[in-house]
DNA sequence: CTGAAAGCGCTAACAT
DNA sequence: ATGTTAGCGCTTTCAG
């Protein structure tokens, strides 16, 4: 490599002690450990980078020192409701404590996520995986190169926040229950996440608790459309009274339901999960609250308090949540059981749809 | 510093030149130029690095040839449903070229945007800045540092796409004008906003031109609420229709209209911008569509183009927009002047919003 | 409190 | 086609 003379873009902190007339330990001091010098050296030193624009190199000083100062977070959908929240909560903390975070975004591919993380590995300090759609033992692969903590995923040994909604769905099923529901439907998740496992059973256990009888209706992907597409199946299956895997799905359940002139909550109740869109639903929607943001600033906290000391173990962070009952819950309807000839798509594939419920 | 003879936690190149018996450049190549190798070594040596879980060091790589892999996107508001499609169209777009993104919310603060900035310059090839609420300047002094690509912000010189609402709003207009309205208003968003001038001026023009009578409401930050909260000056105004800054700000409107008893679009029709949530609202909303995953897509493309060929200059990207009618806009209303004393506020302070109207 | 100097792990001339 | 070697810019003992 030649002799590079000519000053670069920016200068190096060699530049910099010439000019103050130190040597390069003294700046590199003036930076990382003030502490260490003579008050008024650290301002001469200050002094003279900022005139000449002295930026430490990161990449010289991750070589040095093994420390990158930044962070991944991995997340299986940034477009779905759910995330950005956290990711501002996550963002915010790490911003605090002064690292950069790098974002991944799976696509809900646990291939993809896989290899994000591997990517990540190299380069962060410590990794943020949220929702992860991971096996177990792939997750734990990773963790031991770099730390990880999950967020609403929960592997014994790797530390992990979690969103207890299992507390306000049992809450939610009680509501159902007092206003007089006797049949209800839980619209599932993700088969692959945490949190569609945590709730499908906690309402399984509340139902049969409170008598109620149950019903499930996959969802697979949590999306608006597939919200819509699971309206037909509701209907056929005679419940008076929905609890939808989150506030995404249960929105496009009420569109659905407007378009089949079915009118919420006298009709038919509807309840979401994560309040991260209920508000700005017509009619407002009932859901149970989960403080996503808070999720993700606890993670980063606790990846950073990993980082501070290895010595964190298997912590395990639970955060509760309550149920917000807004516009789309009410009395059960009269009529138990709605036929699904209301509908134009007539009788034979309403109980085609009717079958399939109870599959998952 | 110390000998280091214990193998550390991820082997070094030179660790997989011995075991494989070639020397580390031979090693480096295999990863980075395996064209220059005989196959068989190119082979022999991912094998010995692959068993012995052999990854390059990031840190050491940039520190030498100066290159990062990595590029950072920064949003006002990553919680802003505008951001989420664009964040992941750059993602996947950075991802297939093998770079890793940094992300960072400004939440909508110059001075935060700043720092960010700045900090991100010195470890990333090249800067995305979206929806830039920076003054000319600073986003130049930026730039001069670090390749910088802008979205929805147009600075001569400085690489950038836009999405053109311009298009889209005239048409909104236009269709309003067809269905009889005769007074309109704009709910505006942040007075910095590159995307906010942009279409208040278009439907400035498109009014005059069309010989509608124009009202602007000013709505500051573009949340939900901010809608609710405008919808006292719109019904004081007396107009028949309007144009919200965006989807988000349309979403607030139409729930605090309906609050109010004012049905939509029987006696107000209601234009959003964006099509970012425009399909989930009750009923759907009509808007003016953007591609936003395009628009983050194209500009790391950009981004990556000025970073391999430092001659793209000036580069300027324009997205076309067009109107997407729904469910919110219909024949213009009989009554032209809704009084607000329906509201329980009372009339003296829907005067008094009545002034702040024509402010901007 | 400050300086000298040895690396951190990798790449890129320059040899061969 | 492969090896040698000199740094990239910073941190950090170890001396003084």
């Amino acid at each position: 490599m030649p002799e590079t003379e000519a000053p670069r873009g920016t200068p190096t902190i060699r530049e910099v002690a010439d000019a103050a007339g130190v040597s390069r330990a003294t700046v590199s001091r003036a930076f990382s450990r003030p502490e260490l010098l003579k008050p008024s050296t650290v301002e001469h030193v200050q002094a003279i980078a900022g005139r000449l624009g002295y930026t430490p190199n990161v990449a010289a000083r991750a070589l040095s020192t093994g420390r990158y100062a930044t962070l991944a977070l991995v997340v299986p959908d940034i477009a779905n409701p759910f995330f950005p929240p956290l990711v501002r909560g996550a963002q915010q903390a790490a911003d605090q404590a002064g690292y950069c975070v790098f974002l991944g975004d799976s696509d809900e591919s646990p291939a993809r996520e896989d290899v994000l993380l591997g990517r990540f590995a190299g380069q962060v300090e410590g990794i943020v995986s949220a929702s992860s759609r991971l096996a177990a033992q792939v997750v734990r692969r990773h963790a031991d190169r770099r730390p990880v903590v999950l967020v609403n995923r929960d592997i014994k040994g790797i530390p992990r926040v979690l969103i207890d909604t299992a507390s306000g769905i049992t809450a939610a099923v009680a509501h159902l229950a007092e206003l007089g529901h006797r049949r209800i439907a839980y619209v599932s998740g993700p088969q692959t996440s945490w949190s569609n496992q945590q709730r499908r059973r906690a309402i399984q256990r509340a139902s049969s608790a409170s008598g109620l009888e149950l019903v499930t209706v996959a969802a697979r992907r949590p999306t608006y459309d597939s919200g819509v597409a699971r309206v037909l199946d509701l209907l056929a299956s005679g419940v008076t009274g929905v609890v939808a895997f989150d506030d995404v799905v249960a929105q496009g359940i009420l569109a659905g339901l407007a378009t089949a002139g079915v009118s919420v909550p006298d009709q038919l109740s509807v309840i979401g999960c994560d309040d991260v869109v209920a508000a700005t639903t017509s009619p407002p929607l009932t859901t149970v609250s989960a403080r996503t943001d808070e999720a993700g600033r606890f993670a980063v906290e606790l990846l950073l308090r990993v980082l501070g000391s290895s010595d964190v173990r298997d912590a395990r962070y639970v955060l509760d949540t309550r149920l917000i009952v807004r516009a789309t819950t009410g009395p059960a309807a009269k009529i138990a059981s709605r036929s699904a000839n209301r509908t134009t798509s007539g009788g034979g594939r309403a109980m085609q749809a009717g079958r399939k419920i109870f599959g998952s």
